[in-house]
DNA sequence: TATTAATACATTGTATAACAATGTATTAAT
DNA sequence: ATTAATACATTGTTATACAATGTATTAATA
């Protein structure tokens, strides 16, 4: 079992790093909220909630890096689709290369 | 200038970087609270403020990743020299083989 | 048939931690 | 005499993950 100081860690690690996988995630195929979910926790072992997913989206929403578009269902629930924007992919550009020189600097 | 979007980015990420570059810098040599404002600057680029350090490494004590003493100096206000614990070399570890990890996923 | 689980959206309240602002005190420079 | 730099620290604000809760639909199960 992880201690306290390192749970904390992770959590505020992932304040840092969720908003980079969700861009990227959506630059690579447009993905509703609910899939997103599993998405991230297959393609980068990322657990994440609904009650952080959803407000993110709507953070992404409000700094007009994604889109969004309603699609009904033959059956169930309706589903709110997310795409990335030219302004997302700019971002998601800064992001990357702001990250990997942070992480030079740790390896050196 | 950055957008609103990003520059709140960097502060959140801020939060999961800074223990970790803390850590390190305390694993090469032992330092002053003031000292390390500039040490984090000149060696990982990253401006962190007084009201950022003194809770931080007040954080770290309290889990034992630390020790400290005051030492007094022949002139001026005495400084509070921190070191790093067996926990806190322990605790380097973890988090940098976690953030290495997370970073080849975010290449990939 | 009734109950549970999974899907799919969303909001509210709580906790963590960076940061601006402020405060105290000492010493050096202008 | 005033300002800047050094050196400690705290208070209030803000951003954001997360648990908990809520609504609604459909499928599976007991």
């Amino acid at each position: 079992m992880k201690t306290e100081f390192l749970q904390n860690w992770d959590t505020q690690l992932k304040k840092g790093i969720l908003p980079l996988f969700v861009l990227k995630a959506l630059s690579k195929k447009e993905c509703y909220g609910y899939e997103l979910i599993q998405e991230l926790k297959l393609s980068a072992g990322l657990e994440v909630t609904e009650g952080t997913i959803y407000p993110l989206l709507i953070r992404l929403m409000k700094y007009n890096l994604l889109t969004s578009k309603w699609v009904e269902q033959p059956s169930g629930i309706p589903r709110k689709y997310y795409q990335i924007s030219d302004l997302g992919k700019k971002a998601l550009k800064e992001m990357k290369s702001s990250i990997q020189m942070t992480m030079t600097k740790i390896v050196k």
